[in-house]
DNA sequence: GCGAATGATTCGCC
DNA sequence: GGCGAATCATTCGC
């Protein structure tokens, strides 16, 4: 508990004065100093002064949501257990998700992993949250058995334990693994190699984001099947585990002649040595690439297979197991006078390896799904309004503003970083900056963004701020960045609680005494944390179930960091978006897969609190 | 516990 | 930067 408990209300309090404010019904006045801002009077003011009226008492579901998940964010769970327990029994009860994720990493983080194992195996969680949970669950068992046995685990007792306590399919999609690998993406791969042994950066970077694997996972793959391809004693047991029909015989066999040794041996073009041919069904009509000789044919396949709409080939490759193409190849072959069952013949001995890669790749014309998709997100989203006004609303009944500062350098383990609302261009700023009125959208103006495109709408506002871009982010959930920006700012926002009807003064309380400065636990919550938060408390009904996420891009650093974009691309999604992937280093995804990185972040952000934590 | 299978890493080469 | 070779670490089945 902080030490500026005497002076921060804490959620008993809360409640109280949640229960008096029930009981007059009348106008409240708080306020509130962080006696921990006095420190950081030098560089700003920290005062944080509440004044409310109590449009209503409770916070709506969704709120209570964004609340957690701000605070799961920000890392300090024990500013989350006690909001949580701030909660009445009826909000804990209703099943919110990130309310039962919150319970959960509270459990967790208190060590009651029964409870823990009751929330994650009781209810059923989203694709995106299940690699946190699932490194959760598992996490819970090894420490139990480690304190069990009085010991470290080490790689087996963890396998066997993770064997002894599979995944509760409530946190799991239910497709096996072998060697971290889902069989789908291993299907894909197999069908890739048996195409291509060589497959150009291009297309190992459209099997990443078809296998949700990273880039260098996709080739350590290819680069691992060569290497024990080459080896007489791993390929026999090679085709004992894959020889499960013809066409991997077929293959094994081909694999011989697809290996760059042969490149040179025998007469051009007069010996077909790997004949069959690789077929591709292009809108019904059937391509026929022959293989001769040495298959190097096969990338102009593959290519094919990929080309065009990487969105199709994706779903079909999953979906069918087998790799079909329904129109891809056209644009491909166009340039080759394709029609249906034409046979292409290509002699590759007559083509060095570098000449076929550039042949092969100079047939494809892949889509660039590196960041493009996602930064085509990035623009003017129509249909923006701002929802916070200006204090020069003055009609407004209820205001919350609070001025405080990150020049104290938050602490690095501690400090939340929830950069929600962050700047996106603090050069030459040195100390307070106003943020501008978020923006949401407009429940009128754009009603096609309800519930999809807004959760990864980011919005570029350059006129907010004096023309420097600022990008609004709506998602689902507040996400964490790393962000230290060694500048102060501060946000003043009127809170229209007439809006959202049922924002009470215990959520602008709670704001006033648990987000602000609390150096002495865990660090004062960023700014930006609090400042989303808050905009997440202003939010009106009609934008419930959406965090309102103003996020911006801080251009001193720098550009936006790669893995943030890849972070950007892990967003929950509906299901019937597609989910950009990132350029290389995959994200698979949280929801979806997850390739390393993308893994990493998740965890990271969801068991972060737990300082000891090594093997993460 | 053991051995095989598999993914990841390192190193040298081109 | 990609490749092959060697090697390590982990996963998996017995």
């Amino acid at each position: 508990m902080s030490s500026s408990s005497s002076e921060v209300i804490g959620a008993d309090e809360i409640k109280r004065e949640s229960s008096r404010a029930l009981e007059t019904r009348g106008s409240v006045k708080l306020t509130a100093l962080d006696p921990a801002g006095l420190s950081m009077e030098s560089s700003g003011t920290a005062a944080v002064s509440v004044e409310c009226a109590p449009a209503s008492l409770a916070f709506s579901p969704e709120q209570v949501a964004c609340v957690c998940e701000a605070l799961l964010q920000g890392g300090n769970v024990e500013r989350l257990a006690r909001f949580l327990w701030s909660l009445p029994q009826s909000e804990l009860l209703r099943g919110n998700e990130s309310i039962l994720k919150a319970q959960a990493i509270v459990a967790f983080h208190q060590a009651r992993y029964q409870e823990l194992y009751c929330i994650l195996e009781n209810h059923n969680f989203s694709p995106c949250n299940h690699s946190s949970l699932q490194d959760m669950w598992y996490k819970a068992r090894y420490t139990e058995a480690e304190k069990a046995r009085g010991r470290p685990l080490g790689a087996v007792d963890k396998y066997r334990l993770r064997r002894k306590y599979p995944l509760p399919r409530t946190i799991w999609d239910g497709e096996e693994t072998v060697y971290c690998f889902k069989e789908r993406s291993r299907n894909a791969l197999k069908d890739m190699y048996k195409r291509n042994r060589y497959p150009s950066p291009a297309e190992k970077r459209n099997l990443a984001k078809i296998t949700g694997l990273s880039l260098t996972q996709v080739s350590n793959w290819f680069k691992n099947r060569r290497q024990r391809d080459r080896n007489p004693s791993e390929a026999q047991s090679k085709s004992e585990s894959d020889g499960n029909h013809s066409t991997e015989d077929e293959s094994s066999k081909g694999q011989e002649d697809l290996s760059p040794r042969p490149l040179s041996s025998g007469s051009a073009g007069s010996v077909a040595l790997g004949t069959s041919p690789a077929v591709a069904y292009a809108d019904g009509a059937t391509t026929v690439i022959q293989q001769i000789g040495d298959a190097k044919m096969s990338s102009l396949a593959t290519g094919m297979g990929f080309n065009g709409d990487l969105t199709n080939a994706n779903s079909q490759y999953l979906n069918g197991g087998a790799y079909v193409q329904s129109h891809g190849s056209n644009s491909l072959l166009n340039g080759l006078g394709t029609t249906s069952g034409h046979f292409l013949t290509f002699d590759p001995q007559r083509v060095s390896h570098a000449q076929e890669r550039l042949l092969g790749g100079s047939s494809m014309s892949y889509a660039s799904y590196a960041m493009g998709g996602h930064e085509a997100t990035v623009g003017k989203l129509d249909g923006m309004q701002p929802l916070v006004s200006h204090s020069e609303h003055g009609a407004v009944p209820s205001v919350v503003t609070f001025a405080t500062t990150t020049s104290s350098s938050p602490s690095p383990s501690g400090a939340p970083h929830l950069s929600s609302y962050t700047m996106g261009n603090l050069s030459g700023v040195e100390n307070s900056l106003g943020l501008p009125p978020l923006l949401l959208p407009s429940s009128s103006s754009a009603p096609s963004h309800a519930g999809s495109a807004p959760l990864d709408g980011v919005v570029s506002d350059s006129s907010q701020h004096s023309g420097q871009p600022l990008l609004y982010t709506l998602n689902q959930a507040v996400k964490q960045e790393p962000l230290d920006i060694g500048v102060a700012y501060a946000y003043p926002s009127s809170v229209p609680l007439d809006h959202s009807g049922n924002l009470g003064y215990t959520a602008s309380l709670f704001l006033s005494t648990n987000l602000s400065h609390s150096p002495n636990n865990g660090g004062p919550l960023a700014p930006a944390a609090t400042a989303a938060i808050t905009s997440v408390l202003s939010s009106t009904e009609g934008h419930a179930g959406l965090t309102h996420t103003a996020r911006g891009l801080q251009e001193t650093g720098g550009a936006l960091p790669s893995d943030y974009r890849a972070q950007e691309a892990q967003l929950p999604l509906s299901d019937n978006l597609e989910t950009p992937a990132g350029t290389g280093e995959g994200l698979p995804g949280v929801c979806g897969d997850l390739d390393m990185e993308g893994k990493e972040l998740a965890k990271l952000q969801t068991v972060q609190m737990d300082e000891d934590s090594s093997d993460l």
